[in-house]
DNA sequence: GTTGTGTTTAACCGAATGGTTGAACAAGGA
DNA sequence: TCCTTGTTCAACCATTCGGTTAAACACAAC
């Protein structure tokens, strides 16, 4: 497994079965027989899609008798988003730069050589 | 590799060195030499990288000579935010109206049995 | 206790991943 | 032309990953 969360997050999600259970996820708590059910896997796999996915942080379980209900938690989205946000910002940002420096200088010269006369 | 972008993308950001590379170009485009100084594994690792944050969308190649710098591609991110913002703002709404649901009925009886008198 | 239901763990398998070294390719400069 | 620099491709290796089946564990009900 991962060292670091933000690896552990993002390798959770890279998975297309693991987004689709944090998907239904958000719309309620579930046990792992109902997310499976879906999946022609077995109830092993998605028990283990379910250790990755709590090893990152996104789901929580509990118990209610023989029952271990998934809970999503949604707050280990924002270390994702920050470091998205932070790298966005930063590039566009470098974006305007260069933008606001190619309109205050419209006189430079073009980085066309300066034509040493070669005969056409 | 993937075969939907989410997938790819996700993968791609898993990997704590690639996304070193993806924070350093945005700070500007660089060679697969440049990129690959600060590391202590090969130039040829880090090429393998670049390719697949390629695939992903994330950077694009140009050519200078025999340089072939690297441009981060931002607008890939997008992807991600739309996916998680998505689910958190379902989940937060889930949570929000159970909330709403135990302000309005107050009166409701505990989960607690109803005391069905065993002596203590 | 035993039985039954829900879930996780263990052991295995094939494919993918991240690293290596060595060879090949692309472009400029002597 | 040959040589140097920058980059990628090919082959290999160890590890990880996602799946399987079979066994173990947790708890309820009988």
């Amino acid at each position: 497994m991962a060292a670091d969360p933000l690896s552990r997050v993002f390798s959770a999600l890279a998975d297309p079965t693991r987004r689709d259970i944090v998907g239904r996820l958000a719309a309620g708590d579930a046990t792992v027989n109902e997310l499976a059910a879906p999946y022609d896997v077995t109830v092993q796999a998605v028990s283990r899609h379910l250790k990755v996915l709590g090893d990152a942080g996104l789901v929580s379980r509990s118990r209610e008798a023989q029952r271990r209900p998934v809970h999503l938690e949604a707050e280990v989205f924002d270390l994702m988003t920050k470091w998205i946000e932070r790298y966005r910002r930063q590039a566009e940002e470098r974006y305007r730069r260069l933008d606001d420096l190619l309109r205050t200088m419209p006189d430079e010269e073009e980085p066309t050589p300066p034509q040493t006369g070669e005969p056409r």
